[in-house]
RNA sequence: GCUCGUGUGGCGGAAUAGGCAGACGCAACGGACUUAAAAUCCGUCGGAGUAAAAUCCGUACCGGUUCAAGUCCGGUCACGAGCACCA
């Protein structure tokens, strides 16, 4: 029977009724944790993409396990989530109807696909014995101090009436409607990660993650290393006073202290509560006018940088602390509140964003900073050197030390310091939507904001809820579940109405997987403590700063609650490409170029859809579909199984000490084989394995063609093939394996290893070049040193006719590589 | 606008540490086998040049370092991604 999808479920079956990827947590080998993200088990089939991250992460994972790793490899489904949600307003099936349904469906076509998990650790974030864990974390942090309430806007869509998680905002705009999305004050629960911003940067050297990734997470996080300084503000001629009755200080965060001296106004988000304090009665109405005008403003006028500046005064004045110099303080949304301390002081000569608001509104411009002395450099000047000028006891310092100084000068009066901020923010996890974790908290009348207790877990999420949208969380509606008693007093209280942003659902999903049955903890820490962290992690780029940051977050505050006992979730990180529509585009159903996997898998076979895959991209890189290459699998495919059919009856042993120069030759191209797959495959180069097996391949069929055969030999070189493409190929390399009557199964035996010796040769082939360019090839002995090199090259007849006659200024050999002679 | 990444044949892509550019395959062309086709096997396959060689050009473009550059450095262009008034 040759390959077919026939032979994919033959096996699939053996396979589940052998138990044979069971994870045995006490079989020896060392731990290999490798998991990939998991899916939204949305309503179609498996597409492409998974194809792609799951089988080829698979193939890894086998490779590991022949390797003797004991692999745990779960896989689950990130179930909760809006598409659902979605596609309920849309057709009135339930989401959990329909998310139970496509679960189903992905789990039989994973199975299809010939992957090695244990689907004994399943797990899905909409089954309450996982959420019932998302609720007990939140109290948790909440207990650490890591989840907090407060107000803060939200994105907010008009038109559907209800606020938007960010990855629904594109280009501004709601996904969903494309209605233009504006802010809107809310009060919302918090996860505290800028705690760990520091520690989130000093860990990404020490992973083992694409460079690109941690860059991403290098500038989402932001840190910026600058000055906080003060001024005392006056307000209709008087000094402004905080709540104990001090002078008011009026703090600014700022990189650039050493053009203090040029400062000449001052400007407060309008929307902070330090602008209504500034604001003068006879401003007042102006400014509200204002912050009204901002709050309106949609995020995609706020996003244009080429938006003209907008602003008020506020009436008040703030006083510089060195020069005394009384300057307006404006309001303005180009001031961001929710970054520094939400003011910011204003250098026109030395800012682009200070200088075209004060050339609208007409403010001063003092320049405090010159490339070097005396130079009249155009304004805005914002190049980071220079030395300053206009700046009293400052004057002739160069830029960097004449920061210190003045920032050493207000600390001496208490009125400036060096401070570190970012421009990560608090993670946003409340969502006025149905198909989430409910949030444990409790809102009593009498005793405030009151969590549920422990042993009241999990808070339901109940089934019969009225979800279309209207600006109202859905649960709110929802009489049974909102109507609650409070813990504390016993009284009538209600429940939040929100649920959880589901990254926090899959913020700590890996730690759950090997513990996923456990109903006392959210895991046994002992246990975890030893299967993690995950050795491989595997998915798109398209995580570098949500999930990945989340997750890394998480585990260290786990870390610190005393649950786990390491730092970094994923140790190693793989981002697969993306396979782009044959159009080059991403595929998606409008566009019509979406690339159906099932209509290849029935055709040719998993196996030989997954090599495919494997052998026509980059993994890393992916492109654009193209099924052409198809056909070169197929026919790889039945060139090994024409090798197995000439090789499956022969008895003969295998004799390494017999090996004629023919097999010699061959067992060379063989240990090379075994040496490239198994670094490529380590790597994700699964294209070059692929491609060192075809010529592995083509050097068998010349050794076949020669006629000179070792049979014993021949067997060995075809069985090790089997094992080397048993990862790529599962299904068809274990029937394989049955033909030549061997033990079941080819996944139960060892990885190939190559042999050192065997890549020795005696007689190397090296490129003669005559300044730089390739004039000959020459054989030297493969252990020649230069001075053997030379002699061979300098006796060598083509020597003297490509010298021509030259003087030979300098002789190059690079060992094994080339000679290269410098003539002149 | 800022930051990062990527540019290699007709195509997918190789080249791990500066050392023979184009592995492996697709497509194309030629041949063997065949009544024929399929399948299989063998060969050619970056460009110019030649009867064939020799030779020259060639890894987006311009310049540099080096005995030697796809690889390192400086600049330009194109595409892609991330961030987006972050003070």
């Amino acid at each position: 029977m040759s390959y077919s999808i026939e032979i994919d479920r033959k096996w699939q079956k053996k396979w589940e009724e052998t138990k044979l990827y069971k994870f045995d947590p006490e079989k020896k080998g060392e731990k290999l944790y490798c998991l990939e993200m998991f899916s939204y088990p949305s309503g179609a089939n498996l597409h492409l993409g998974h194809w792609y991250n799951y089988s080829l992460t698979d193939s890894w994972s086998r490779m590991k396990r022949m390797q003797g790793f004991n692999v745990f490899h779960p896989m689950g489904f990130d179930a909760f989530g809006l598409p659902a949600e979605n596609y309920a307003i849309k057709t009135g099936i339930h989401p959990q109807d329909s998310t139970l349904k496509n679960i189903a469906t992905m789990e039989k076509q994973l199975k299809e696909m010939g992957a090695t998990f244990d689907w004994d650790y399943e797990l899905a974030t909409c089954m309450p014995d996982y959420y019932k864990w998302n609720q007990w974390l939140f109290l948790k942090l909440y207990e650490n101090n890591l989840a907090y309430r407060k107000n803060a806007p939200v994105n907010w869509c008009p038109k559907c009436q209800t606020v938007l998680a960010n990855e629904q905002v594109i280009d501004g705009k709601c996904e969903r409607c494309d209605s233009e999305i504006i802010r809107k004050n809310m009060t919302q629960w918090f996860f505290a990660i800028t705690k760990y911003a520091q520690e989130l940067l000093d860990c990404l050297p020490q992973l083992d993650w694409p460079e690109k990734t941690k860059k991403i997470q290098t500038n989402w996080i932001g840190r910026s290393e600058g000055s906080e300084v003060s001024f005392f503000c006056e307000k209709d001629g008087e000094q402004l006073k905080d709540e104990n009755g001090d002078p008011l200080k009026l703090t600014v965060f700022t990189t650039r202290a050493d053009t203090f001296m040029g400062v000449t106004y001052v400007v407060v988000a309008p929307e902070s509560e330090i602008c209504a304090k500034l604001t003068t009665d006879a401003q007042r109405e102006e400014v509200e006018k204002y912050r009204e005008f901002t709050s309106k403003a949609s995020d995609i006028d706020r996003m244009s940088t080429t938006r003209e500046k907008t602003g008020v005064f506020t009436g008040a004045y703030a006083i510089h602390p060195l020069n005394g110099r009384k300057v307006p303080i404006w309001a303005s949304d180009y001031v961001i509140a929710g970054y520094g301390t939400g003011v910011v002081m204003a250098v026109p000569a030395h800012d682009e964003r200070d200088f075209e608001f004060a050339t609208k509104f007409g403010l001063d411009i003092i320049r405090v900073v010159e490339s070097k002395e005396g130079a009249a450099d155009e304004l805005p000047y914002c190049e980071k050197k220079g030395v300053l000028v206009n700046s009293d006891e400052f004057n002739g310092l160069e830029m960097h030390k004449g920061l210190d100084a003045i920032v050493s000068k207000l600390a001496t009066m208490d009125m400036g310091v060096k401070k570190v901020n970012y421009r990560l923010r608090d993670w946003l996890i409340s969502r006025q939507r149905y198909w989430g974790t409910p949030i444990p908290m409790i809102h009593c009348p009498e005793c405030g904001v009151v969590p549920v207790p422990e042993k009241d877990l999990p808070v339901l999420l109940p089934y019969d809820v009225e979800f279309t949208p209207d600006g109202e969380s859905p649960l709110a509606k929802c009489e049974s579940f909102i109507n609650c008693k409070c813990p504390k007093c016993g009284k009538d209280a209600k429940r939040d109405p929100d649920t959880m942003d589901t990254f926090v659902d899959s913020s700590w999903y890996e730690l759950r997987y090997p513990d996923n049955k456990n109903s006392e903890k959210i895991f046994d820490s002992e246990w975890i403590n030893k299967i993690a962290p995950v050795d491989k992690y595997v998915g798109g780029p398209e995580h570098a700063a949500m999930h990945l940051l989340y997750s890394r977050f998480i585990a260290k505050a786990m870390r610190d609650m005393g649950l786990v006992k390491f730092d970094e979730p994923f140790k190693s990180l793989v981002h697969q490409g993306i396979i782009l529509g044959p159009d080059g585009n991403r595929m998606s159903k409008s566009r019509g170029n979406t690339v159906a996997p099932d209509e290849y898998v029935n055709k040719y076979g998993s196996d030989v859809f997954r090599t495919y895959l494997a052998f026509g991209f980059s993994y890393t890189e992916g492109g654009p579909w193209d099924d052409k290459g198809l056909q070169a699998i197929v026919k790889f495919v039945n060139r090994v199984e024409r090798l197995v059919d000439d090789t499956m009856t022969i008895t003969d042993k295998y004799d390494p000490a017999s090996l004629t120069k023919a097999d010699k030759d061959l067992n060379y191209v063989l240990n090379y084989t075994i040496k490239s797959v198994t670094a490529d495959s380590e790597r994700f180069s699964f294209n070059t394995s692929i491609a060192r097996m075809m010529e592995l391949i083509n050097a068998l069929t010349k050794y076949q063609q020669s006629g000179e055969v070792n049979k014993g030999f021949l067997r060995h070189v075809v069985e090790t093939l089997l094992l080397l493409f048993a990862p790529f190929a599962p299904h068809f390399t274990e029937e394989q394996w049955e033909k030549m009557g061997n033990e079941y199964s080819i996944f139960n035996q060892a990885w190939p290893t190559f042999d050192e010796s065997a890549l020795v040769k005696d007689e190397i082939e090296i490129a003669v070049q005559i300044n730089g360019r390739v004039s000959f090839k020459v054989d030297i002995p493969s252990n020649a040193e230069q001075a053997d090199v030379e002699a061979i090259v300098k006796s060598d007849a083509r020597f003297d006719e490509a010298l021509a006659g030259r003087n030979i200024v300098k002789f190059i050999y690079v060992k094994g590589r080339l000679a290269n002679i410098v003539a002149k």
